[in-house]
DNA sequence: CTAGTATGGGAGCGATCGCTCCACAAATCG
DNA sequence: CGATTTGTGGAGCGATCGCTCCCATACTAG
């Protein structure tokens, strides 16, 4: 051992998550990170390698905490697949919290800057991706084994359109656009997936 | 009059719009512009202001030829509504033709990558969001003039819903998921319109 | 032809980019 | 204590950024 650290690694990542998320990849520069984590030059590169790999640090503390959080709400079992979808929903066009700007989604905000072109990006918002998409389709499996969705429902179908929407409404959030707007989406997708079977409306 | 330009200005946008489009603002450089364009700095700085109102000249000019193009697809009267907006919506996530990785919407990326803050930029994403909002509005009406829709179907919601699609649609694109996937999507989402009246399947 | 005018080419401005290097500071060893 | 190891601070590297300026060029008007 020898001299210790005077930062919190992680908390240099969360707010270089933070910074990359509002601004993007391109317009976030070295000196604005070396600000905002009160870290210097010396002390960032001997820590984060590069810009481009603390990049994907962030991304990995994004994906990591969102999923969590994600998971936190679409775990009440018991509750109704549409109350629990509609909820997890409208927390993702109202996330992290209200007062500034939207920032959209990280992901969102990464694959459409960058594309497909960086391999490192498009690997980890491409598994970001699948998430999102495993956690609709056991949603849905969910419903259906209790009835809540009707068998003639297109599983494979609907998974794809509810996440297309939640793309979008993501875009939306980031586009300031009326949260009220997002809620009637919201609610037309769900009303997408049929009449309600146990509890009738 | 004085010396004649030996480029053709609209087609300096055109090629303009296409670096754009690809690259996003911040990752394009002025350099970059020139040598696509064939313009050295001064040519394209007397010609185009700045780096700024170029874009904003690509924007427009993306706008442009982007809502020609729906109305054409859009304005095929007669046609089923439903058949009008399955070309439509397939046309969005194949557009403008195949061999290239996807580049998503021109108006999407620019309202991820630079959010609210740019007052210029804002007022141009909104205003094209609201051609497609209305575009797609006036093809439900549409609908439910003919007889296709349902006249129990929510149109203000049925327009959030596929307007939130379309992001997410080109979003998805942009990412270069599978086709055939955006295809599901696309038939799920004109689905939630409820059964044809007119010409049950 | 000359005078007037707008363009094309390109050097280069100050600022900022991502990043490196090195002297110094602070901890653990013997 | 001195030797070693690791982190910090900051000057500053070469490259590129958006952009300006100057001058030769090529056209029209008279």
């Amino acid at each position: 051992m020898a001299r210790p650290r005077q930062f919190d690694e992680l908390d240099a990542v969360v707010r270089a998550t933070d910074l990359f998320w509002r601004r993007g990849y391109n317009a976030t520069s070295v000196r604005d990170l070396g600000a905002e984590l009160a870290l210097t030059p010396s002390s960032l590169y001997r820590t984060f390698t590069d810009k481009h790999t603390l990049f994907l640090r962030a991304l990995d503390h994004y994906r990591a905490t969102e999923s969590a959080e994600a998971e936190r709400l679409l775990d009440a079992t018991g509750r109704p697949v549409r109350e629990v979808l509609r909820d997890w929903l409208l927390w993702l066009v109202s996330c992290p919290s209200d007062g500034e700007p939207g920032r959209g989604c990280f992901v969102v905000n990464t694959a459409t800057e960058l594309g497909t072109g960086d391999a490192d990006v498009r690997e980890r918002t491409e598994a970001a991706f699948e998430v999102t998409r495993r956690a609709l389709r056991s949603l849905l499996d969910e419903g259906r084994r209790t009835g809540e969705l009707s068998g003639d429902l297109d599983i494979d179908a609907a998974v794809e359109l509810l996440f297309t929407t939640v793309l979008g409404l993501r875009v939306r959030e980031r586009a300031g656009h009326d949260p009220a707007r997002l809620a009637a989406a919201i609610d037309a997708a769900i009303r997408s997936l049929g009449p309600d079977a146990v509890r009738p409306s």
